[in-house]
DNA sequence: GTGTGTGAAAGTCTTCACAGCT
DNA sequence: AGCTGTGAAGACTTTCACACAC
């Protein structure tokens, strides 16, 4: 990134430093913060409690950055009950109550495939307003549902893509 | 996307219909497989087996975009010799040897950051061409060694930020 | 001198519109 | 009629260059 690219992105967005003084940074990541919405901690429901569910109910990285696993839900009699990363597996029927109660916005869905639309919707219905979806499908929600597909599929063919080209470039193997 | 935004992407990796006809899928496919570098499958070897190692492991959605992983490595003895999605994990020092054996060309590196930078280097030596990188840090290795980054705190940031937008819009809870 | 904010220029990407093919 | 490939126009982004502030 250039000097020029980063002052213009930041204009976008209101005027961050003094100019021949320079950016007074703890001031900036506040007020980033906010514009980014991470100003305060957001609390995450996770559905679907499967090595996936399990890797990010365990990983203590949110929270630095203002993300807490609040609560985790699977539909397997198997797992309800059981705690990962300090959080208790609810059973599926306890979804839309607990969303509601604990009033979390953000949900990770790191369900199957087959179900991911299913228990989308009933996310919605729970007043859920952004989906980290990890399912390889398209969810096709109303328009003010925030979604963020993750696959990593996708990510490995990026790879493969840049691999082969810098091969074609100069096979030296 | 639109139709011509389509075809003008089509039209930067060559002549994929005919004029008059429509494109022919299965052949379309094939091609576009060969550019992505899919047209094989890729082995992989997946670095630090923790949940999220484990859970990438027994992903079962890989072969399907063709992707394998045939070899997974950690530094815990505890681990060692345990098997995960059909893979034995290895010693650390078997890394190299099995990576130059298996000619795998693909790493997934899931060990925690503090690490990272000097395992990255580690992969290079065995002969990695390219590295999805889940560890929060810049490798800055040689530059024809593709890295792709992968940081779930970056999805969830775009997520507090479209959440927070379309709320600013319509405030209606 | 050092450093920001910002118009203007350059560059890139997307959309439009249509020629040419079946 | 229906569809692709592609130059031209339009929209958007990045880079440049400099006024202005300390």
């Amino acid at each position: 990134m250039s000097a020029a690219q980063v002052r213009k992105d930041l204009g976008y967005l209101g005027q961050f430093g003094r100019p021949g003084v320079g950016y007074y940074v703890p001031d900036m990541v506040k007020r980033l913060r906010k514009v980014f919405g991470t100003d305060k901690v957001w609390d995450l429901a996770v559905v679907g409690v499967g090595s996936l569910g399990r890797a990010l109910l365990r990983y203590k990285g949110f929270l630095k950055r203002g993300f807490r696993p609040v609560a985790a839900f699977d539909i397997a009699k198997s797992k309800i009950g059981k705690r990962f990363g300090g959080i208790t597996v609810q059973p599926m029927s306890q979804l839309e109550s607990t969303i509601k109660d604990k009033q979390i916005k953000l949900a990770i869905l790191s369900v199957p495939a087959a179900v991911a639309k299913e228990v989308a919707e009933k996310l919605v219905d729970a007043g859920i307003k952004g989906i980290l979806n990890f399912a390889p499908v398209n969810l096709s929600l109303p328009e003010q549902i925030a979604v963020v597909p993750v696959d990593l599929a996708v990510q490995l063919e990026q790879l493969s893509y840049m691999v082969n080209a810098a091969d074609k470039r100069s096979p030296n193997r």
